[in-house]
RNA sequence: UGUCCCAUGGUGUAAUGGUAGCACUACUGAUUUUGGUUCAGUCAGUCUAGGUUCGAGUCCUGGUGGGACAACCA
C-alpha cells in the first residue's frame, strides 16, 4: 500500500451526485438494514390516467430498484370502488410498460389484502384500539376540531370491545346503510397532527368493486391500507409525495400496533412535479376531458403519459427528463421548455428527416425541362449515417414555404426574394426572376431559374446563404397536420381560481390548428406513431387517426428557431 | 394564534464543515446544403440577523418567506 500515497477518491467521470433518497438507501445498504435489500413500489389509484408527474414517480421507484439491484412492484391502491375502474387499471399498466419498466410477476392490488386488513381491524378492536362510531361525518369532523385546537372525544369512544366487535361484524355483513357507522382507530384526539385524531379506518360503501365485486360492503381507508400493504409486500422504501408527510406518524402507528416482527417498511417523501403552462391534478384533467376542452385523456395537448405518447414523445425522452429534474423536497415548477428540450434531444438522434411544406407557395422552374423528374438520393439523418438514404423526386414545379419568400426582404433574410438566390436542399440553386399574385393580391407563384451546375453532391460549388426545403408538386402527398401549442396561455393556470374565474379561463384558444401540408412521397409507408423531422420545421409523428387514404400528423415540438426569435 | 416540511443564478438540481458546480433558459462567436445539430464562450446564485468554528450554503438560535395538514379521497 505504501506505493499508493494518493488515498483520495478522484472525482471520477461517473461519480454522479446522489439525491437524498439515494443517500438514505446507500446508508441503509451499508448498515445492512433490510438485509441490504431495496424494494420499492409504484402505487397508483386506478381512478384516472397517468400523467407526467406519475412518470416522475415511476422513474424514481423503478429506477431506484434498478440502480440498487432491487425490485419494484406495481400495486393498485384500489380501496375506493366508487372511483376506480378497470379501464384505468389497463391504461396504467400500458403506460408503465411503455415507459420501459417491468414489474415482472409483482402485480398487486390493495384489494388483495382486504381479508388481512379486516383481521387487523378486528385485532385493533380486541385490543381496545379501535371503535365503531355511529355519528354523522359532520359531527365527527366537528369533534376533530381544528389544527390549532384539540378535538373532543366521540361519545362512542369508550364502547366495550364486545359491542365494537358486534357492530363491526354487522357493518361487514351489510346490516347498515352507507354512512351509518365507521370504524375509527383510537389514537389521540388532542394530537397536533389532525391525522392522529382517531382516524376513520373503515367505512360502509355498498358499491361493486372492480375486482372483489360485491364481496365487501366495508372498505378500508388509505391510511389503514398503505403501510400494511407495503409490509405484506416486503417494501423497504415506500416513497410518496410531500402531502403525505403528515400521514407518516399514522403509517408507523398502524405498523407498530399490528406487527410483531422487527422489519418495517419506511415512508419517505419527495416533492411532486409541477409544470408551467399546464395543470396536473387529476380532477382538473378529468374536467378538461369531460367538458370536451380536449379530445380525451390522450389528447396530444394533455400532460398525460398517453397524451405525450400520442404527441410523439419517446419513453427515453421522458426518462431523461425525469433524470434531469432531479429529486428533492422543495416545491418546484419545471419549465416545459426542459421537457421539450428532452424530446428534441432524442428525436434529433433518431428521427428520419423528410421534406414537408405546410404553407405551400408554388415555384415554377422555367428552365427545367417539362416532364423531367430526377430522383435525388438524400440522407435520412445527418446525425446517423447508418440510417441510409431515401429517394426524393425533383421536378419543374415545387412547393416551398410562404415564409421563405419575401417581396421586400430585410437585410439578414437568407431566403428567397426578387432576384435573389437560394439552394433547394439536396437539389439545385435557384434564382427568383418573377412572381405572380392571385386575385386577392397574395403572392401565388414564383418563377425561378435553376443553375444546372449546382446539383448537390457534385463537388465544389458556390455557396448561397439560404437553403430551403421543398416538395415536388406533382409527387407531393397531402396530409392533415395538427399543430399544437400550449394548452394554457398563462404560466400558472392553477393560480387563477376564484369565484368568477377558474383555471379554464386561461385555456389557449389556439392550442390546436389543423392544416393540410404537402409532404414528400417517401412518407407513404409511415405507420402510426412513426416519428419524423420535417426539415427546418420540427418533429412530427403519425397520429392514430390516420387512414389508408389520409395521413394525419401531430407536431410534437417545433425546431428551435433563432430567426423567428430575433424577429419577434 | 398548533404541528410538520422547505429556502442555492430566471428555472431545476449538486456541493454530506474546506475552491459554490451541472443542466435548461438567455446572450455571443465558430462550424453547418436544416436560421436545426455540434463546438467554444458570456451573463447570473447560497432569504435574513445572530451564534459555534481556524473555516459555515452546510451545524445551532431567532426572524422572514413559501408549502402541507381540519375528505366516510388517495
Amino acid at each position: 500500500m505504501e506505493h499508493n500515497n494518493n488515498t483520495e477518491e478522484p472525482k471520477s467521470e461517473n461519480a454522479k451526485s446522489l439525491n437524498f433518497l439515494e443517500t438514505i438507501i446507500e446508508d441503509d445498504i451499508r448498515s445492512e438494514k433490510h438485509g441490504g435489500k431495496v424494494h420499492t413500489r409504484f402505487p397508483p389509484e386506478p381512478n384516472g390516467y397517468l400523467h407526467i408527474g406519475h412518470a416522475k414517480s415511476i422513474c424514481l421507484n423503478f429506477g431506484l430498484a434498478q440502480k440498487y439491484n432491487g425490485k419494484c412492484n406495481l400495486r393498485f391502491d384500489d380501496t375506493n370502488p366508487t372511483k376506480e375502474e378497470e379501464e384505468y387499471v389497463n391504461s396504467i399498466m400500458e403506460d408503465v410498460r411503455w415507459l420501459g419498466f417491468d414489474w415482472e410477476d409483482r402485480l398487486y392490488y390493495a384489494s388483495d389484502y382486504f381479508g388481512q386488513l379486516y383481521e387487523w381491524a378486528i385485532k385493533l378492536i380486541k385490543e381496545g384500539k379501535a371503535y365503531v362510531d355511529d355519528q354523522t361525518s359532520e359531527l365527527i369532523s366537528e369533534q376533530k376540531g381544528v389544527p390549532t385546537r384539540p378535538g373532543t372525544d366521540s361519545p362512542f369512544r369508550s364502547r366495550s370491545v364486545e359491542e365494537n366487535l358486534d357492530l363491526f361484524t354487522r357493518m361487514k355483513n351489510g346490516e347498515f346503510p352507507n354512512g351509518a357507522r365507521v370504524l375509527r382507530a383510537k389514537v389521540d384526539m388532542a394530537s397536533p397532527n389532525m391525522h392522529m385524531r382517531d382516524p376513520i379506518i373503515y367505512r360502509i360503501m355498498h358499491a361493486t368493486h372492480h375486482r372483489t365485486g360485491d364481496d365487501w360492503c366495508i372498505y378500508p381507508m388509505y391510511d389503514f391500507t398503505h403501510g400494511q400493504s407495503d409490509y405484506l409486500e416486503g417494501i423497504t422504501h415506500s416513497i410518496c409525495t410531500l402531502e403525505f408527510v403528515v400521514h407518516r406518524p399514522l403509517y408507523d402507528w398502524f405498523l407498530d400496533n399490528l406487527i410483531e416482527t422487527e422489519y418495517r417498511p419506511r415512508q419517505y417523501e419527495f416533492a411532486r412535479l409541477n409544470l408551467n403552462f399546464t395543470v396536473m391534478s387529476k380532477r382538473k384533467l378529468l374536467q378538461l376531458v369531460t367538458e370536451k376542452y380536449v379530445n380525451g385523456w390522450d389528447d396530444p395537448r394533455m400532460p398525460t403519459v398517453s397524451g405525450l405518447r400520442r404527441r410523439g414523445y419517446t419513453p427515453e425522452s421522458i426518462r431523461n427528463f425525469a433524470d434531469r429534474i432531479g429529486i428533492a423536497k422543495r416545491e418546484n415548477v419545471i419549465d416545459v421548455g426542459l421537457l421539450e428540450f428532452s424530446v428534441r434531444e432524442h428525436l434529433n438522434k433518431i428521427a428520419p428527416r423528410i421534406f414537408a411544406v405546410l404553407n405551400p407557395l408554388k415555384v415554377i422552374i422555367t428552365n427545367y425541362p417539362e416532364g423531367q423528374v430526377e430522383n435525388l438520393d438524400l440522407e435520412i439523418n445527418p446525425e446517423d449515417p447508418s440510417m441510409g438514404s431515401r429517394m426524393v423526386p425533383f421536378s419543374r414545379e415545387v412547393y416551398i414555404e410562404q415564409d421563405d419568400f419575401m417581396e421586400n426582404p430585410p437585410k439578414k433574410f437568407f431566403r428567397l426574394g426578387p432576384g435573389s438566390e437560394v439552394r433547394l436542399k439536396g437539389a439545385y440553386i435557384i434564382k427568383c426572376d418573377d412572381y405572380r399574385r392571385d386575385e386577392k393580391g397574395r403572392i401565388s407563384e414564383l418563377y425561378c431559374t435553376y443553375d444546372p451546375d449546382t446539383k448537390s453532391g457534385t463537388g465544389d460549388q458556390r455557396k448561397v446563404k439560404g437553403t430551403l426545403h421543398w416538395v415536388s408538386a406533382e409527387h407531393a402527398v397531402n396530409a392533415e397536420v395538427r399543430l399544437y401549442d400550449r394548452l394554457f396561455n398563462t404560466e400558472f393556470p392553477d393560480e387563477v381560481d376564484d369565484e368568477t374565474k377558474d383555471f379554464k379561463s386561461n385555456l389557449n384558444p389556439d392550442s390546436l390548428k389543423v392544416i393540410t401540408g404537402k409532404i414528400e412521397p417517401s412518407v407513404k409507408n409511415a405507420k402510426v406513431l412513426d416519428k419524423f423531422q420535417f426539415q427546418r420545421l420540427g418533429y412530427y409523428c403519425v397520429d392514430p387517426d390516420s387512414t389508408e387514404e389520409k395521413l394525419v400528423f401531430n407536431r410534437t415540438v417545433p425546431l428551435k428557431d433563432s430567426w423567428a426569435k430575433q424577429n419577434k
